[in-house]
DNA sequence: GTGTCGTAGG
DNA sequence: CCTACGACAC
């Protein structure tokens, strides 16, 4: 029995955010890293960094310009596999085997637009039908899995500032909401923020880049999660968000998860 | 009798360089700093880092992407005229008179393009052009001044780091190099570089950003100038350049210029 | 290499 | 607000 610290993040751009993830890793001293929104090209990852610290195992799902995941571990990775649930060539997930048999499925999730409504935004509907093609694949999940990442959905009242003005806004829309309750019902998942901290905890991972002074008035959203399956959530000891993060110079608009496991 | 430092800087963007632009005034604290290639509209100006450090007169000549000059003061500044010596709307100069009678003149002469020849390449032709037009303006100058700035042309043999594989490469040609002559000959300008370190000391002011190694090689040229009227020379009790600064993080590709007046 | 800008995406 | 990219200039 050891412990097993994994985090996710979206971290907008590793490239210019790099300053950052090295001074996240040094605090919390994650033993794996999952990213979205790495926005860089496998051959032009930014390893060094990341071999300078001790994480010497790396699987990449990136594209050019957009997307991108991550998964940077001290610890050996198995068995990678990459969904391409759309066949559309989007970088959005990549999983992995641990040592230990767990699987650890890192995702991105569209964000899906602006306007919620299928019929005259098409990047809403490909957010409701990723999300129906995750479903299929979750529910045909046999191993202890940690399914994490950037979701782009605040589910509860309590996940976003005000759910009454973002009842119509992309990430929190009823339809949205219903769609992740099902994905969720799929293999059981148990939302480890709300295992850890119920609602209505606080429990925002995103302010808009919009508002400088996203402090003052603290409209965030809960968009970034941590899954684990109903066994594995039993192992969870710790779960934590790193909310500082987000006042660092030249942040990412998100705030890293972590979890703890006994493994 | 006081003593008056003037400084003079190809910035190459004043926004992206203001840390260093801090770092240089602090530092060598002149009274006067005239820049090139600001990049800046002057509406958008960071006129607040320059406040905070006691520079409180500003005269401006922006446009929104390219050259923008300036001249940013520690003393009143007066009578300032803006020449655009080719009516093509180029912010290429700015020029003001000091309350002790000096006027001081800042230019950006034109690059000229990578061809030296002005049938094929136009820029060539309007760098030439620019300069006949200069020498028109100052041979008619009556007052003491000093002209400062990026004059893209590098006159003297020990002016580059080598005559001869720079002969056809524009900044060095023997037409620019006579053209700059006349210039020169038009006011009696007192060249303070040679003036105080007299050819062939090695005095380069610019190095490209093409070689990162640009130390090893020292592939540089002095392209940047300090010239004074003949009365006003005999004023300038020394000058130098400030070397280090292309050493600095995320430096212009020159370097600034320094002369200390006693008036 | 290193800026500017416009466009696209968040 | 913040990023990436591509075109252009130096």
């Amino acid at each position: 029995m050891s412990s097993l610290k994994i985090a996710s993040w979206n971290i907008n751009s590793v490239r210019a955010r790099i300053d950052i993830v090295r001074q996240f890793l040094e605090q919390e001293q994650p033993d794996i890293l999952c990213l979205q929104e790495t926005k860089v090209r496998d051959d032009t990852f930014p390893f060094t960094m990341f071999r300078e610290l001790g994480y010497d195992h790396f699987e990449l799902k990136g594209q050019p310009m957009h997307h991108g995941v991550a998964i940077i571990s001290k610890l050996p990775l198995h068995d990678s596999g990459r969904h391409d649930w759309q066949d559309n060539g989007e970088a959005r997930h990549v999983g992995v085997r641990l040592d230990c048999g767990i699987r650890l499925e890192n995702v991105y999730i569209p964000a899906g637009g602006d306007i919620p409504d299928r019929t005259v935004n098409t990047k809403f509907g490909q957010k409701l039908d990723f999300l129906e093609r995750m479903i299929a694949w979750s529910a045909e999940l046999k191993e202890p899995t940690l399914l994490v990442g950037d979701f782009n959905i605040a589910p509860l009242e309590c996940d976003v500032w005000s759910h009454k003005q973002l009842l119509d806004v992309v990430s929190h829309t009823p339809i949205e909401v219903e769609t992740l309750g099902r994905l969720q019902a799929s293999h059981d998942w148990v939302d480890l923020g709300r295992h850890f901290y119920p609602a209505p905890a606080r429990l925002h991972t995103w302010w808009s880049y919009r508002s400088p002074d996203f402090t003052a008035n603290d409209r965030g959203r809960r968009l970034d999660h941590m899954w684990a399956s109903p066994d594995l959530a039993k192992k969870a000891t710790g779960h934590y968000i790193c909310e500082p993060c987000r006042s660092w110079i030249k942040p990412s608009d998100h705030i890293p998860l972590v979890t703890v496991l006994d493994v």
